[in-house]
DNA sequence: GTCATCATGTAAGCCGTTACATGATTGC
DNA sequence: GCAATCATGTAACGGCTTACATGATGAC
């Protein structure tokens, strides 16, 4: 997950890990904390292993004009052209910036798309949301669409009942829990309508079918 | 959290580890699945710890009638009876029983009570909405008290605006949290009146009047 | 010259997981 | 006697956290 979101920052521009925490903190705050115990050594592994690489002067293909658009990112590449002035004028540099390589685009992409079998679902799945504006329109509504599988058969399990204790809190809780899962549902659900009339054709198979379905229960 | 978990189910009635598995599986299933890989190291820290303690013979306190009103709990009951059956005929036994002590009555109390830095949020709190019957009506009040407090402030600051990633899925995701939150805090809310209703008077401080102030916003 | 901030890293620990090893009991 | 299930445990690992160690740079 962490490697996830290293990846979609450096998507947008080069970074350091100085850097890339505090943005992880800013943009991505509202998901979760990153701890630099486990940031340097993310980015030393994916160094390692090829998907970020590290660059040597300034990065001169998003340094100039025009602007992004992004909040963020055009304050991030101001430090960034700062920071390069000055090191290209003492010639010394104790930090080191990323950028992304092809494999490790491919990586996040897989990353994007694949399912995570570990840790939590719901975090993963904002995360990825939140990055997804990457990604071809195709493996994008994939992505929603197997979002919407998880929650229709969670809400499934939710709805029939099962062994469970019995005190008015607990009853409480589940129900509380199956709203928020109906809930959840009905938001991927205007996610991908929004994202067909974003972008018609295009439509993966057994998609329709499911959709229909169940989007009137 | 397992160790709540543990010291909650046996609250209810001792039981051995396998079985436990087995009752966090059905009972608690929907909050999250244990293995015997974390469940016993955590039966044997809590018995080291001196909050369970292995029952030798049968437990006779919970075995007879009448029935608990719980789904799971008269049936594990029957499972209980036949296996301290078979095994007193026996005099052999593999499997190990435990019941709650005086001590680990107090440490679930704490437990339940405490606030625990670790771990997924939604998750603990969702575990001790389900085993607070067991505690008295100040310290549940407390709890949800607190949970209320804990969503009131994260739902200001989703409100006041953050620096953030500005494309149309980062936008819904946030709008949906914050929703979500809402949705939270007003149940959390609607389990503090029906609190207050069951258990009139028994107030603690500061309480009413941030409960008053912002349960209209 | 010293303090805050920038910047990179290591070590230990927590809390859980999967996979593996082992053996008793029951039913057929 | 053999398989399924009951039952208990260990080993290795995963991914993250906190706390610690270190040092450069800029501001005053």
């Amino acid at each position: 997950m962490l490697e996830l979101a290293v990846l979609g920052l450096l998507t947008d521009q080069p970074l350091h890990g100085y850097e890339l925490k505090k943005r992880l903190g800013e943009t991505l705050g509202f998901l979760w904390g990153v701890s630099y115990g486990s940031l340097y050594p993310a980015l030393r592994r994916l160094e390692r292993s090829g998907a970020i690489a590290i660059v040597a002067a300034e990065p001169p293909p998003v340094a100039p004009s025009p602007p992004t658009g992004s909040l963020t990112g055009d304050l991030a590449a101001a430090r960034l052209r700062a920071m390069a002035g000055r090191l290209s004028a003492s010639g010394r540099r104790t930090r080191k910036a990323y950028q992304i390589t092809p494999d490790g685009e491919r990586l996040f992409t897989e990353l994007l798309v694949g399912d995570d079998p570990h840790g939590d679902d719901e975090k993963a799945f904002a995360l990825k949301l939140a990055f997804c504006g990457h990604l071809e329109p195709g493996p994008r509504l994939e992505l929603l669409l197997r979002r919407r599988r998880v929650l229709a058969e969670r809400l499934d399990r939710q709805r029939q009942p099962r062994a469970m204790r019995d005190d008015r809190y607990t009853r409480s809780l589940v129900e509380h829990r199956t709203k928020s899962t109906q809930r959840d549902l009905e938001w991927v659900d205007e996610l991908i309508t929004a994202e067909r009339v974003a972008e018609p054709g295009e439509v993966p198979p057994a998609a329709s079918d499911a959709f229909k379905e169940e989007a009137s229960a």
